[in-house]
DNA sequence: ACTATAAGGTTTGATATCGAACCAAATGGA
DNA sequence: TCCATTTGGTTCGATATCAAACCTTATAGT
C-alpha cells in the first residue's frame, strides 16, 4: 500500500471508496424510507412528514423555494410536496405580502397534531434502535455527512 | 439537559438525532445519485452502474436474488434493472444449470468496458471531492454506516 | 421609462422504485 | 408418492422524484 500521506489513496482506490460509500448510503435512505413509509399515518411520506417536522422545529411562513433549498429538492418536486400536504389539510399557502410571485406556508393546527401523532407512530420503531446503534455514533458521523452534503450542493 | 450518561439523550433528543440523521443522508442519496446520472454514458443509471461494478470486482455469476440482497432492492427492481442491462447488452442472462427457476447473471465484454467508459467518465467529478471531502472520512465513517445498513435490513 | 434578464412556481413526461399478486419449480413431510 | 409450503422471478399499479419548458412578476441596466 501507499507509504502513509505522501499521496493519498490512489485515484483508483478512493474512487472504490467513495463509490462504496454512496451505495452505503444510497440503500440507506432506501431502506430507512420504506421502513418509515410504512407506519407513518395518514399516508404521509418521509418529504412530507419532514417538511412538517422542519416547520414546528424552525418555525413557518417559508416560502417554497427556500423549503426546496433546505431539502435540496427540485421546485417542482416541493411543489408536489406541499400540494399533498394541502389537500390532507396539513399546511396553509398564503400569498406573499410583499412578492406577488411568491408564497408562504404555514402549518395549521391539524399539520401539527398530524406530526405528534407521526412521531408517536415512529417511537417504537426508534426503540429499537440504539441499542444496536446508539444515538453517540449518529452523533459522531452527521456533521461528517453534513459536509459532505455541503459540497455535493455547492459543487452542483 | 440530562446530566451524562445517566440516561443517554432523552428519547426526544435521539429521536430527533436520528430524523436529522437519515435526512442528511436522503438528501446525500438523491444529490450523488442525479449527479452520478447526468455524467454517466450510456443512460447508465446508477443502480446499473453498481451492478456492473458489483460484477467487475466480485465476479460474475450471480443469481438474481443474490443481487438483490446484496443491493437491498426487491425483486421487482432487480428484474427490471437487469431487464435494462440486458437490453444495453451489457450483461447476459443464462439458465441456471441446477435450477430451473433460477438465473445467472454475466458480464459480456461490452459490459465490461461500458464500466471503464463510467469510471474515466466519473474521474472529473471524483477528482474535486478530495479536496474538500479527503478520502480518509469516507473509511471513517463507512463502518459506522454499514452497521446502521446491517440493522435496518436485519430488523425489516 | 423600457427592455432584457433573473427568479418564484407550476406543469409535463419520463423513470426507478416499492409492495403485492402471480406463476413455476423445488423441497420436505406424511 | 403426493400435497403443502417455500423459493426464484416477473408483472402490475402506484408514486416520488427529476429535468425541462413554461408563465408570471420582479430587478437592473441603459
Amino acid at each position: 500500500m501507499p507509504s502513509k500521506l505522501t499521496k493519498p489513496p490512489s485515484t483508483a482506490e478512493a474512487a472504490d471508496l467513495y463509490f462504496s460509500l454512496f451505495l452505503e448510503i444510497g440503500i440507506i435512505a432506501q431502506l430507512s424510507g420504506n421502513r418509515f413509509q410504512r407506519v407513518m399515518p395518514f399516508g404521509l411520506t418521509m418529504a412530507q412528514f419532514s417538511l412538517l417536522n422542519h416547520c414546528v422545529r424552525l418555525g413557518d411562513g417559508w416560502t417554497p423555494m427556500r423549503l426546496a433549498a433546505a431539502f435540496q429538492v427540485t421546485k417542482g418536486t416541493m411543489t408536489n410536496t406541499l400540494q399533498k400536504l394541502e389537500a390532507k389539510g396539513f399546511i396553509r399557502v398564503d400569498p406573499d405580502a410583499t412578492d406577488a410571485r411568491s408564497k408562504r406556508i404555514f402549518l395549521t393546527p391539524s399539520g401539527r397534531s398530524a406530526r405528534e401523532a407521526a412521531l408517536k407512530a415512529l417511537e417504537p420503531e426508534l426503540a429499537q434502535l440504539p441499542a444496536a446503534f446508539p444515538p453517540a455514533l449518529a452523533a459522531e458521523i452527521l456533521p461528517t455527512l453534513e459536509r459532505l452534503r455541503i459540497w455535493l450542493d455547492t459543487n452542483r
